[in-house]
DNA sequence: CATCTATGTTGACATACGTCGAACCAAGTC
DNA sequence: GACTTGGTTCGACGTATGTCAACATAGATG
């Protein structure tokens, strides 16, 4: 723990937790095992606040967004920790720590995943 | 309170309240307001359970269906009727009762809506 | 090492949420 | 009218959630 660098985490442990996700909701009812999943997702999404940081870093130049960028959303700073870190478990959110400051960057396979659930009719019939 | 009848209600207060949302979540950061309102459209779905009611009533010939064809969802009646309910307030369901049975049915503009918000990159810049 | 700044973690609290059983309402049937 | 079936509403219960203040940790900097 002197010199090793905490940079990558390459490995794509976070995309395979949610980017195979389930048919769009129109195509046929969802099974159990679907619901759940796309469930924590939406839920994730379901507090204005978590909304707000997600659009944030969402919007923000180059994909990421440093906390202290973001953090202005009303709530005290343990609170955007807290919410940030259901963001990332959700697997909406990827943090990564460069020296002093925490940067955040969405996971754009999950947007695709989402948007793909409220498509209307992908194949028409 | 004698003869007043219930039924139609057709003014559209429920289209109005979810179409016209918020532009896409990467396109700038939202706004306390613009969260509020895309939050709870999430929230409604953040549910495995409200989530395999809409599947199914989503996906289900006509695009309505009788509460008796999905209540099948492993919980009681009158937990299936709360949760149709919350999809209903949420603006995403309509109902309407058709002699013995409820209908419920999507409304497709919210699909769209929700939808739009997570377009990853819908014009380029 | 002391210290300062930037984030995360913990513990506590009030509120919201999901669930059920029981009671109730609405239509149809006898 | 009484009974049956479909659905909602009510009241209660346990659990999850959002929030904060206080504390802990990680780097940077002197």
């Amino acid at each position: 723990m002197s010199n090793t660098k905490v940079l990558p985490l390459l490995e794509p442990e976070v995309s395979e937790t949610v980017a195979p996700c389930c048919p769009p909701l129109t195509e046929r009812p969802f099974t159990a095992e679907e619901a759940e999943t796309a469930a924590r997702m939406f839920k994730a999404l379901g507090d204005p606040v978590r909304l707000r940081l997600f659009s944030a870093v969402a919007s923000h130049e180059g994909g990421e967004a440093c906390v202290c960028d973001i953090s202005d959303v009303g709530v005290s700073q343990p609170t955007v920790s807290h919410h940030l870190k259901k963001l990332k478990d959700a697997g909406l959110l990827t943090s990564e720590r460069r020296g002093t400051w925490v940067y955040y960057r969405v996971e754009p396979s999950v947007l695709a995943a989402m948007g793909k659930l409220l498509t209307i009719a992908p194949a028409a019939a």
